[in-house]
Order: C-alpha cells, then sequence, then structure tokens
DNA sequence: CTAATTGCTCTAGTGACTAGAGGTTCAAGA
DNA sequence: TCTTGAACCTCTAGTCACTAGAGCAATTAG
C-alpha cells in the first residue's frame, strides 16, 4: 500500500493532481487509512502510470476516460481506441504545422531588425504592418 | 467611428474579446455614443490589428503589453522588443521538437494496431507499458 | 412607431492543473 | 509514552485567454 506521496514519488505526479484525477473519475476512489489517509494498491500505481503516459502524449482527460473504459472490456474491437489515437495524431500533425508557420515569420522579424531605437524597430513594424509577413495567416 | 460590431467584421477579433482586451488593458477605453455604446476610432482599429496579429503569432496578453508600452517610445533602445521576439521563437521552436516526438511515437502506437478487440489492441497495450515507446519521454 | 438587431454589464464556465488556508494524522526519535 | 515535524486532509480560489448566457438598454431599418 503506498500512500499519496508514495506515489507521487513513483510517478512523478503531484499529489494535488493525483487527487485531482481522483475528482475526474481517472482513478478509482481508493482504500483510506484509519486516519482517513489515502492508501493505493499497486494497481492504482500503473493505472496513474498509464494517464501520466496518455497526458504526455497530450490526450485529454476526457479521451483518457473513454480509453480507461474501454480497457475494462478486453473482449470489445478496438475500433474506438484506434480512433482516439489516430485523432490525436492528427491534431498533434495540425499543431505542428501551424507552428511551423509561426516559428518562419518569427524568424523573420526577430532576425530583421538592425534598427536601434524603437522608431525603427522591425519587430514593432512587423507586427503593426500586416503587409510585411511572408505570408497570409 | 465604428462600433464594436464594426471593428469585429473588420478585424475578425470577436466582440466580447475586443471587450476582454480592453479589460486586460491592451486597447484603451474608447469614446462612447449618447447611449454609453464604445465608438473607435482608426487607431483603435490598428491598435486591434496589432494584437491580433501578435496573439496569432502566439504572445501572451503580458507580452503585448509590453510590446504596446514599448511603441510609445519611439526614442527607446528597441533591445526588449527584439528580446521578447527571439524568446517566443526559442519558445515556438521547444514546442516544435516536443511535438514531434510526439508525433513519433503516436504515429508507432496509432499505426501498429493489428488487434481486433481490447485485448490485443496495441494502443492500450502501448499506453500501459512505458518499455514499448520508441524513446524516453 | 415598431420590431429586429446590436449593444451594455455582470457572472460563470472552459481545461488541467496549482497555490494556499486551516486543520488532522502519521512515523520516528527521546 | 510523548512529542515534534513532516505529510496528509478538504475546500476555495487563481491561472490563461477567452466564451456563453442572463437580463436589460440603445440603435437602426422599414
Amino acid at each position: 500500500m503506498y500512500s499519496i506521496g508514495d506515489l507521487s514519488r513513483r510517478t512523478g505526479v503531484k499529489a494535488p493532481t493525483i487527487r485531482y484525477y481522483e475528482q475526474m473519475g481517472l482513478l478509482e476512489a481508493p482504500q483510506r487509512s484509519e486516519g482517513n489517509q489515502r492508501r493505493f494498491a499497486k494497481a492504482e500505481l500503473e493505472r496513474l502510470a498509464f494517464i501520466r503516459h496518455a497526458r504526455d502524449l497530450g490526450l485529454t482527460i476526457n479521451s483518457i476516460r473513454q480509453l480507461i473504459d474501454l480497457s475494462g472490456h478486453a473482449d470489445r474491437p478496438c475500433a474506438d481506441a484506434d480512433r482516439i489515437a489516430k485523432e490525436q495524431l492528427a491534431s498533434v500533425r495540425d499543431r505542428i504545422a501551424k507552428l511551423q508557420k509561426l516559428e518562419e515569420e518569427l524568424e523573420r522579424i526577430a532576425t530583421c531588425c538592425t534598427g536601434e531605437t524603437i522608431g525603427d524597430c522591425y519587430v514593432i513594424r512587423a507586427l503593426s504592418n500586416h503587409s510585411l509577413c511572408g505570408h497570409e495567416h
């Protein structure tokens, strides 16, 4: 049995976050000590690692809840789990593409400033004047 | 003079968001009609375009406030504006790198599932078992 | 003049936590 | 056994950049 602090050290998830996951229904309410402190079994440690892994991959609490529900039904088709992973992949790719456009533009803005004062600072001018942009956005 | 709706249509920024920017001190409190409705001058339209542009580039409200303050002092050195742009660029690059790692891993997870049921679904197994990951994270 | 549209303020909700207050329990050393 | 200090408890509120809705007032087109 682990206290919340043990669990926190083993998973790298802070104690308030563990309580938050419980509140959100990702972790089941654990057993309690006589003095009302949480006592987690190994299964909870594993589930927390699952949650942390999924969060690191950018999945939302809601998606994770769905996956946990799914994982309780080993006999069902896994199309839903596949769909969640594929949607997440698509969204990550989308975000990368958008950030790369920003990178391009910021690079131009941040490296082209040869002025000395705000009056002729390229950063300020580029932000004021959309037509200085390399492409529309 | 533009009403808040005019401004919204011209800039693509929703009216509540415009009020929010005013509340956050990015836009100065505009003139008002006799009936207390906002009436914006052209300068405010331009500033709103500046704000929108900076937001699209991922700058925070705080950074934008700093840039606006700077832009009011045309005689000062522009090192601060440069710094803000460069910091933003660094943060964008950082996010891209992290997302690309996620992309890799999600790709592996989402395309490797050949199971038919949850019981042997690679998505679920990969999330449960960190050692299936291509690299640490 | 009336009806439809647009505007106003204020409050609360989003997601995924984080921080703090104010109190209780636990584990280890004396 | 007692005491002390760390860890734990619940509850509320704050973060960021908006967004939604209630309930009312002003404006504009016909």
